[in-house]
DNA sequence: CTTAACGTTTGGTCCGTAAC
DNA sequence: GTTACGGACCAAACGTTAAG
């Protein structure tokens, strides 16, 4: 689904007037009519300025309109669509607190490339700033509440992106627990299953003992997941899709 | 453990549409 | 024109919960 099928943008309609256009076979914005069912000439008007704005927008790749237009709720749908422009990103630190405890490791994926930087030795203020200068949209699990303010208070960086957290997404659907958790429910493999949060502290503090491999294997789970990210969002965005879209509506998207 | 960002719930209001 | 109804939206309070 790309944000040209969406009308919960427009102010004044919901989820429930959106189905309703859906159902009348009106599933992209080419295809609004002000002359159809439950549609007048204020929600009309509405609707086409909803749709002029967000085909400059497109024109101009700003999702930032579309972040502000929709309902919060609806934020995963905005990934079709700005695919290229989607930074995952995880962050490994030496604790939970943010005054406290430092950033050890920082992994970004975007656009099918993945780059780690690592306290030490080339994580700094003005390298995390070019990291992100090309995200338009971020996506974390739970970053909102723990990785993005843990980044804007240990470096100088301002992550104001339209900021797509997997926490509450999965929720909608009923997974709960930690992103480890969700995979195993989903079926996503690892690669190092026996590594979680608290052994990624450990591992940075032995890497500082000079313990050999441990800041590799640090790494590649940081890696691991960040890129695990991509397979559980696009897993649930289908699920997402399959519910607010009925069945033998679906081939009209 | 400690946060704080979300969703949800509740209750109420406002507004647009369509039927009369 | 008038009115009834459904849906959107708002605000406040509350609960849930996973990050290393």
């Amino acid at each position: 689904m790309h944000v040209e099928n969406c009308f919960v943008g427009a102010d004044g309609v919901g989820e429930t007037l959106e189905r309703r256009l859906w159902r009348q076979g009106i599933t992209r914005w080419d295809a609004f009519t002000p002359a159809c069912d439950g549609i007048g000439d204020t929600r009309a008007e509405r609707i086409e300025s909803f749709i002029d704005g967000g085909q400059r927008a497109l024109d101009r790749d700003e999702v930032e309109y579309f972040d502000r237009q929709f309902p919060g709720g609806a934020r995963w749908r905005l990934y079709e669509t700005f695919r290229e422009q989607t930074c995952f990103f995880d962050i490994e630190t030496t604790g939970l607190d943010h005054q406290r405890n430092v950033v050890t490791t920082v992994t970004l994926h975007q656009d099918g490339d993945t780059r780690t930087l690592v306290r030490g030795d080339d994580l700094t203020d003005e390298t995390l700033a070019a990291a992100f200068a090309d995200a338009g949209l971020l996506v974390t699990f739970n970053g909102a509440r723990f990785d993005v303010p843990f980044l804007e208070t240990s470096f100088d960086v301002s992550l104001d992106q339209p900021h797509l957290d997997l926490m509450p997404t999965c929720r909608k659907l009923g997974l709960s627990g930690g992103l480890g958790a969700i995979e195993r429910e989903l079926g996503v493999e690892r690669d190092l299953p026996d590594v979680d949060g608290r052994e990624a502290v450990r591992l940075w503090h032995e890497h500082e003992r000079g313990v050999d491999g441990a800041l590799e294997r640090l790494i590649a789970y940081n890696r691991e997941d960040t890129v695990n990210m991509v397979t559980v969002l696009e897993d649930v965005i289908a699920e997402l899709e399959a519910e607010v879209f009925p069945e033998e509506h679906q081939q009209r998207l």
